[in-house]
DNA sequence: CTGAAAGCGCTTACAG
DNA sequence: CTGAAAGCGCTTACAG
């Protein structure tokens, strides 16, 4: 068991004086050599400090890894803070912890490389992708399921935002606000802090904005012309990055300050509760604040939040799934579910 | 273009009539050939629907794959959910998101076949870990950093628990107090609820185990004897996992129920905080309560946690920085922070 | 029940 | 500047 030089099949095989068919037998085949012989030959391999075969060799030679790879919109570090991205990583986990299969997790910036896309057995692309003929590329001939995006010929996980918004705005609104204020989340190319409505994306570059158009339907609803609303802009779905556009809205004057707050995601409706409570503004009796994701920290602190839950874990599940081959692999929407908590009862 | 058959570097060299290694320079090796050369192979083979040599292959042979693999003490789902080891498993991702590599996450309990461990350029070894024989075999070779855990061999990062909670019990000792409970993390192999000191697992199998012993030491130091503390356990540190646990400590009649909880994490804290002030337990005036760990979220709500600062992301990212060879590969004790917040001012 | 041989896709000295 | 050859570690028909 010296380090002198490292263990393989055919070193193995030849110390055992067998082949190296059947020292891989041994270890993949129980059926294909007698039970003595077999038993014999891993105890043998176990002394010689050889602990099974090598993956790579095997992967080469059998075209499968036992990988599902996440392509990830943002950097890994983003996608991992962001608590909506989290909560579909752990879903896509929790499918794979009972299949056996390893988690690769790639940031959306790959390099030349491909950062090794082309191991995994199967590739779950999440969110919007730059230069998404890149992604087509990387993932040819491979299963592949979206979520939050379509890409020609992948099956697609999606939610159904608008209806979800309208309901909430809805919601909302029965109680008459005085002044409304949205605070979306990359709506824009990258403007952050008050936007007008040329700059939106469409809604095949941004979840939120299909958000927004139910938001602007029940507003039309209510007689409320959403050219009059004031329309905010955050460009990163974390604590840190909602601070800075929130307090501005909430440091206005007061006569200009908004009664009824709809926040595109939770982050940023979370934020907003935080950042108000510290102003000693009361909510809901100041400011009224709905979100949408329905993460579970919303859910667990008072006032509990106002909002639209999407599942994100069993989205993640979902398209586990469908690359595992326990779903049928077609494209599916998923519903949501009105959470009427304190902020906005 | 049809997908008839795989390209191959071979198949591509083949129809341009040049060969395989002139191809593969061209991807890999700039100056191994001429730029018109070089563009007029990339351009042809893009032509072919080959987008570069596929990772299988130049992992074999290069014996390099690009990826670092993080072991995990439980499986994927949980690692992702528990807040802890979500911002260490993130600290990790910000140091390869900088150096371009991809992340591998394998469960605790490996099948047979390593999960692909055996692919990976490093590993990162986090928490505890049942059959840890098993893990030294199939990291064997592999440059390896562990966290929160002594292996054999293998540097280590750890924080100091000890002095940073004998602090922390410290401080929240200084208002005396009437009675004191202690809610522990996996204090022992599986009970959950109030428990004895029999039970106790040592601090080489429990992280937690060398923060109860820093408290033990404040409680002897303030005259308290830490054989009449109440000792309650929970095995999941997630706020499902704690609330029954929690709820029964607080449902005590009045007269046995304590007015200071020294939580060993701050989801038990939080999840602590959320119950009482359910139940119109007011914190801090009729319970304090410390936590550990300086989650983001316990620093974020009202009252703000007080509790100790481990930098689970610098950890993380350090551990990846050693296996990247931007740091030394030592062990390495990081410090804490005591952080004083409202819980327990 | 066991072994010899081919080949998965690639890169790297080395020779020209 | 380009190519022929070896080989990374493995598994799988196939022949015996």
């Amino acid at each position: 068991m010296s380090p002198t030089k490292r263990m393989t099949l055919k070193t193995v095989a030849a110390r055992l004086g067998v082949s190296a068919a059947t020292v891989s037998n041994a270890f993949n085949r129980p059926d294909q050599l007698s039970q003595a012989r077999r038993e014999e030959i891993l105890a043998a391999a176990a002394a010689l400090g050889y602990h099974g075969p090598d993956s790579r060799g095997r992967m080469l030679r059998t075209g499968r890894s036992g990988i599902i790879a996440m392509l990830l919109a943002e950097n890994l570090f983003y996608s991992l803070s962001d608590s909506v991205a989290s909560e579909l990583i752990a879903g896509v986990a929790a499918q794979l912890d009972q299949h056996g299969h390893s988690l690769m997790l790639l940031p959306g910036r790959l390099e030349q490389s491909g950062g090794g896309v082309d191991m995994a057995d199967g590739v779950i692309v999440y969110g919007l992708h730059g230069a998404s003929s890149r992604i087509l590329d990387l993932i040819a001939g491979r299963p592949a399921v979206a979520i939050d995006i379509d890409l020609p010929g992948i099956p697609a996980v999606h939610v159904d935002n608008y209806p979800a918004s309208l309901a909430l705005a809805r919601h909302a609104l029965r109680h008459p606000p005085q002044r409304v204020a949205i605070v979306g989340l990359r709506l824009t190319q990258s403007h952050v802090g008050q936007i007008g409505l040329e700059a939106l994306l469409s809604a095949d570059l941004t979840v939120t904005r299909r958000r927004l158009d139910g938001i602007f339907k029940a507003l039309t609803e209510a007689a409320i012309d959403p050219d009059s609303v004031a329309l905010w802009n955050v460009d990163q779905n974390t604590y840190e990055g909602c601070v800075p556009v929130v307090a501005a809205l909430l440091d206005q004057p007061a006569a200009s300050r908004p009664d009824l707050l709809i926040c595109l995601s939770d982050r940023v409706a979370l934020t907003a509760i935080d950042l108000a409570e510290r102003r000693g503004l009361r909510v809901p009796e100041d400011l009224r604040i709905t979100g949408f994701d329905g993460i579970a920290e919303g859910q667990r602190r008072r006032p509990r939040l106002t909002t639209v839950r999407q599942d994100s874990t069993t989205k993640g599940r979902l398209a586990a799934a469908m690359l595992l081959d326990l779903e049928p692999r077609r494209s599916r929407t998923l519903e949501t579910e009105l959470l009427i908590g304190d902020s906005a009862p």
